[in-house]
DNA sequence: CGGTGCATCGCATTCGAATGCAATTGCACG
DNA sequence: CGTGCAATTGCATTCGAATGCGATGCACCG
């Protein structure tokens, strides 16, 4: 009785410790700790006396305390640019049930800057995570970082070429490349592409897939135009190429979705273009808006889920064997059709 | 040198500890916790040696450790439903980034279902965090739960009617209101509602004010469908209204952009209607998609930027001083006057 | 030169739970 | 009833950093 008055009227409460627990249930400290453990032996009667006990003040363990003593936080960092996560909502939200499916916690860590990042990884090394996910680029010197202190660590959407690292990815060249294969075979013939920003390795590596294929088909002339992944961006990405050539180009090729649709719009509000009649455009991700009837894209969407689960699975091999070597998944995109561009027939 | 042979051949490499560094310096262990703490005192001297000795075993202070003694973990919760984050990625990158400019960490809780919220909020307790912003409902209970472990908790877009709670939210029923108020003034006389799910309290809120206001206007033969937020609901939700009015009404009240969106492809689309000349569609959130050219949203938008600031103020302040007594903050949406809706000409 | 005050540093303890080891108990079996 | 084995339980220690207190050193003042 007087021990809840105090409860509600002390400005400084202290909660419920294992020795609280032990104490008033008559046992050991040990013995509370392993009635909250799972394979920890435990007497039906002890069980029942602790959690009577443990429920009368309202204890629960101190995640903290226990990771201090096992060496495991049960918490990994996930670190994203902001860019990640405004086009790919899913991934953080997949990311994060698929690891409390296996009762680990994300710690979320999003830039400001790319320059962010070394203040970032030493705040994320100093909360001791069992591994990391990252969907930003690190340099080879903060990898090394990040390996020196024995954390196992994810790259989602990017590699570091010749550097042995874990990543899960989605062929962005490869994706890149089938657009302009039926894109070209369709019969355009000029091109222009509304790139990202340029410290996004995604975007470098979706323009490289495209002038690849390009090149390759002998198409010359191509209009390349930056753009920072926004709707307003897109839309003067594409005032900026009409105005360069003196006119539309056969097809557009946009780094993602949310540009192509800026695209779309300045071509028929701005310019009074027809598409894909007048010119095709194109986008990349498969994000909610390219399905929308205004606009319904041609694209290749990334299969998200698949990608999580596979980014998740990989960290949490790595935590339970640090001695894993370094694997890196690759998965194709799904293609979509859309009515944005004009394809030949699907070869059905 | 064989030191660093060690490091990277052995498998369990410890880290090293204020111990080590102190060893190594030749000072006392507080020397290196002092060393690093912002107001401790350590002489320029001591810190020159400290720094140099902790350089050279890559040390950092361990968070964990840390957070057991000061009692206090620098992280907080953050409890979102799926769907608020899949449709505002940008609050949780706000509250992050807010968060990190007081060096507080958020831990990310996503649930799967409403039902999710028990054992999950158990998790929350577990992790000692400083203080939780949710973003779901809780019940009284678990209000309760969470106000006895004496952890402040900030309600995000939904407060607890009656129950002395702090809250940030936008007003939703205003919004509505206003919408509802700007389709009758503009001659709208037949009304339909895109309702979202039965469990989202927004959902519920914006279908209040709208029927508040439809009421007050003496406005009747409301017809409601369901959606879940989703697109293809919006659109199966128009075909559902026309199905069940035998014709589309004046207007049509989403519960959010996504789904008026759906709406206005399917009354194009499938029933080759005129959007605003046939029928009118109004939105809510003012997310991305609904400045697109294609569709241009009447809507409201909810002023996220000053909400998650607020949010993460509100917080704050209670994590320093828990005696603060409860506040709800209620944030009006900014008006957006788009042309899916015939509105009455701005009165300015 | 002695006294006073401040800055700095080390010692020892503390936070809360996990765990190796030893002690105890319980139970089955001969 | 004694023996043996396994399941429980308790004791003592550990994880890594923060901090109150006392000790030391130094500067400055009268």
């Amino acid at each position: 009785m007087s021990e809840k008055a105090q409860k509600s009227t002390r400005a400084r409460w202290k909660r419920a410790t294992s020795y609280d627990v032990a104490e008033l249930a008559g046992v050991s400290q040990s013995a509370v700790s392993r009635v909250f453990q799972d394979g920890a032996s435990a007497s039906k009667q002890m069980r029942k006396r602790v959690m009577a006990a443990a429920g009368k003040l309202g204890y629960r363990p101190n995640a903290i305390a226990r990771g201090l003593i096992t060496q495991r936080s049960n918490m990994v960092a996930v670190i994203m640019s902001q860019q990640t996560n405004l086009y790919y909502p899913e991934v953080l939200v997949q990311l994060t049930q698929h690891f409390s499916n296996h009762r680990i916690r994300v710690l979320l860590f999003t830039l400001k800057s790319e320059g962010d990042i070394d203040s970032t990884l030493e705040q994320v090394l100093q909360f001791r995570v069992d591994g990391i996910v990252t969907a930003a680029m690190l340099s080879g010197a903060q990898l090394a970082t990040v390996q020196n202190a024995n954390i196992p660590i994810v790259f989602y959407n990017r590699s570091l070429p010749d550097i042995p690292s874990n990543s899960v990815r989605c062929d962005q060249e490869e994706g890149e490349r089938w657009l302009v294969t039926e894109l070209f075979d369709s019969g355009h013939r000029t091109f222009a592409i509304v790139s990202g920003p340029e410290d996004s390795s995604v975007s470098t590596e979706r323009t490289t897939g495209a002038l690849q294929k390009l090149r390759e088909k002998g198409v010359g002339g191509v209009t390349i135009v930056t753009g920072d992944y926004g709707y307003d961006s897109g839309r003067s990405a594409f005032a900026g190429i009409v105005d360069r050539r003196g006119g539309p180009p056969d097809a557009v090729i946009a780094a993602n979705d949310v540009m192509a649709i800026g695209c779309i719009d300045e071509a028929r509000e701005t310019y009074g273009l027809d598409v894909p009649g007048d010119v095709s455009i194109v986008g990349f991700d498969g994000t909610g808006p390219a399905r929308y009837a205004a606009y319904d894209l041609s694209t290749v969407r990334q299969p998200v889920k698949r990608m999580t689960e596979a980014a998740v699975s990989m960290l949490i091999d790595r935590i339970g064997n640090p001695e894993l070597s370094a694997e890196k998944r690759v998965f194709s995109g799904e293609r979509i059709r859309g009515s944005s561009a004009e394809f030949a027939a699907n070869p059905d």
